[in-house]
RNA sequence: GCCGACGUAGCUCAGGGGUAGAGCGCUUCCUUGGUAAGGAAGAGGUCAUGGGUUCAAUUCCCAUCGUUGGCUCCA
């Protein structure tokens, strides 16, 4: 009697035979020893397993190594338990909650009890997990009955645990044991402890059991392991790098922004060269919306109550945001302005609109205060003063579509022109569980989340769609760049609205002489100034390109005695509206070099005796160094062509 | 808001129960120099704030404020 076969087909699309009941790494053997050594998992039918899981059926299978995300992610998850095993045997009688891989290692929440654990113990606890790890201990995987998995976490008195159990079938739960540490875990997991040769745990955190404000807090420690010493290396040193990037760090470095206790929390102040920088944005973006249609207007920092209460913000925000402001003797009621739309939907109401005059699209970089949980408030990226690159877009039923996508347009010319070209995409609808966290019929969602899908299609836009994630008004489409520790922030952003035109009553006369209610669409392409800034600092480590650069270029003299020369030059640059100044500082050429290489100042004009006396000056790049003596007209014209390049470049 | 860490000169940081240090920056003087740090002298700190313990607190404890890593939240 002949032995039963399976037929394997691997991902270049080879089948094979092999024995029923192989595994994933006895195939990997029968292509190459080394790569079997490196097998973490394998991809079963587009399942993750064990790579010591039998294959009964023909199957697709493909082996996971470090290369493969997914091989990095059964990596981490099994270190989450080498972790786990390494604290149970340092405390015992700790209680575990979940440890899953997350984007760059793992965590693992855990109850202490009565035991401390803090920062300074992590070293302990590496040292351990490397101790463990040598061992090579199998993950064992062993499928188990509920009953019997709920007596062995009862035992163990492990509450949480058992609270997961609660929610698991009979008949699909397993656990994984390696060394002395059991767990309840549906894999898959790497062969052996053995793979993990490097580990850091990076810092301790408190957080909610389940995400539950309300339950209690355990101790989250996360940690990220390699299968090579030098790999950690490598990625501490890549942390380093992206401290450099820090726009915080940044931030002060280059003089741009502040904050001051003094002035309150979550509140920047813009320096002089900040500011010179947002202005330059602005003036990009005014221009954009220029061309685009769009008309400036301007609103107040605050507003009466009543408008927030016809907007719905003051049902949805009111309790937790900046309390209302009162006249001392009337006693009426002003927020600060948390958006800017309700202003603009009594700018639409000022006269009687016709289906001629839409799209009627309303800019204004509007600053809002919104009170953030302390806890929550991260440099630029996450204040309580910001400005908006805020526009709405009045539009007519059949016009939604077609005016979304021209702002998906602009939004994609913005982020192209600075050079963001690695962002992510998501249309985030209301959750359909809970529709009770949003204003609106039914109807005006559907309609709007169709408007933002369809536009979304058309233009070709790879997205995800997030369910729970719109604003309570309506469904959005935003824009995510990274930061420098590859942290996604919501930049752009695009929302249509059925809801304030009808709660604000908004009307236009139609073709048919009939009153209808118009469209609006809320968008932003930076999101907020401060927070786009941040961005721009993490991606250009503050090397701006020259056409947003606060300080394009300074003047170098060689002496003081060429001060008058360096004067010269300098107001001829500013008439041609270049910004840059002159350092009078009684140093010599190589320091002041040093210092403007440092501050990153894109273009500095050395001038001494020879450029004085032939009317020139030496231009030297920053990051690039000398680039020769040109002449002054020269200069004007070379400048013209790197400023138009600066542009275009990034276009 | 919650849990943890941190708060010393303008900046970056060292120190530590007996009222403070470095480097950079700043001021003054010398130097007038040619493509990444010229030299010297000097000023500058209620050691975040308020309590407590102690003969004595910047140091130890508590609270507050701020920063920070997470959690929750995010119009």
């Amino acid at each position: 009697m002949s032995e039963q076969k399976v037929n394997i087909t691997l991902p270049d699309g080879t089948v094979k035979e092999y024995k029923k009941g192989i595994s994933s790494y006895e195939i990997a053997i029968s292509i190459s020893e080394g790569l079997a050594r490196n097998v973490l998992a394998a991809k079963v039918n587009g399942e993750v397993w064990d790579a010591s899981r039998p294959i009964q059926n023909d199957s697709n299978v493909q082996l996971l190594t470090w290369n493969d995300d997914q091989g990095k992610s059964t990596f981490w998850h099994s270190s989450a338990h080498l972790m786990a095993e390494a604290l149970e045997a340092l405390y015992p009688g700790i209680k575990f909650g979940i440890g899953p891989p997350v984007e760059t290692g793992f965590y693992y929440d855990v109850d202490f009890g009565s035991q401390v654990f803090n920062a300074e113990d992590l070293e302990k606890v590496e040292q351990k997990m490397l101790e463990l790890s040598r061992q090579k201990n199998a993950f064992i995987r062993e499928e188990v009955s509920k009953a019997d998995a709920i007596s062995y976490f009862e035992k163990k008195g492990d509450e949480y645990k058992l609270e997961l159990l609660a929610d698991l079938e009979d008949g699909s739960i397993s656990f994984y044991k390696q060394g002395n540490f059991t767990d309840l875990c549906k894999g898959p997991h790497i062969p052996d402890t053995g793979f993990i040769k490097a580990a850091k745990l990076m810092n301790i955190a408190g957080a909610y059991w389940r995400g539950d404000e309300t339950r209690k807090q355990l101790t989250r420690l996360y940690g990220v392991t390699f299968p090579k010493k030098k790999e950690l290396d490598e990625y501490l040193t890549l942390l380093e790098e992206a401290k450099k990037r820090d726009h915080r760090k940044l931030g002060k470095e280059l003089e741009l922004f502040t904050f001051s206790e003094k002035v309150g929390q979550g509140l920047p102040l813009w320096l002089p060269r900040g500011t010179e920088l947002r202005e330059k944005l602005t003036n990009f973006l005014k221009k954009a919306q220029q061309k685009a249609g769009y008309v400036s207007v301007m609103t107040p920092h605050i507003g009466s109550k009543s408008l927030y209460v016809t907007s719905g913000h003051y049902e949805k925000y009111g309790e937790d945001s900046f309390k209302p402001i009162r006249t001392p003797n009337e006693n009426e009621e002003f927020l600060l302005k948390p958006m800017n739309c309700p202003h603009h939907c009594e700018i639409y109401k000022f006269k009687p609109r016709s289906y001629k005059d839409l799209p009627l699209r309303l800019a204004e970089f509007g600053t809002v205060y919104r009170y953030e949980q302390s806890g929550e408030l991260h440099g630029l990226t996450r204040v309580r003063g910001f400005t908006q690159d805020d526009a709405h877009i009045f539009c007519r039923p059949d016009q939604v579509k077609e005016e979304f996508k021209k702002v998906i347009d602009l939004v994609l010319y913005v982020f192209e022109s600075l050079g963001f070209d690695d962002f992510i995409t998501q249309i985030s609808l209301r959750d359909p569980e809970n529709k009770q966290k949003y204003i609106g019929d039914d109807e005006a969602w559907d309609k709007a989340e169709t408007a933002i899908i369809e536009a979304t299609r058309e233009k070709g836009l790879k997205t995800k769609t997030e369910l729970g994630e719109a604003a309570f008004y309506g469904p959005k489409l935003d824009f995510m760049v990274k930061d420098a520790l590859k942290r996604s922030w919501q930049l752009g952003t695009i929302q249509v609205d059925y809801n304030l035109p009808k709660r604000f009553d908004l009307e236009y006369v139609g073709s048919d002489n009939q009153k209808h209610r118009p469209v609006m669409i809320h968008r932003a392409p930076f999101g907020s100034m401060e927070r786009f800034v941040a961005i721009l600092l993490e991606n250009t480590e503050g090397k701006f390109p020259l056409w947003l650069s606060p300080v394009q270029y300074i003047i170098l003299p060689i002496s003081e005695k060429y001060a008058e020369y360096a004067n010269k030059v300098n107001e001829e640059l500013m008439v041609k509206d270049f910004t840059g100044n002159v350092d009078h500082r009684d140093e010599k050429i190589g320091r002041k070099i040093r210092d403007a290489e440092l501050s990153k100042i894109p273009y500095m004009f050395i001038v001494g005796e020879k450029e004085s006396e032939s009317g020139s000056v030496s231009i030297r790049k920053q990051g690039e160094g000398d680039l020769g003596t040109f002449e002054l007209k020269d200069l004007f014209a070379y400048m013209q062509n790197e400023l138009e390049k600066s542009l275009k470049s990034v276009r």
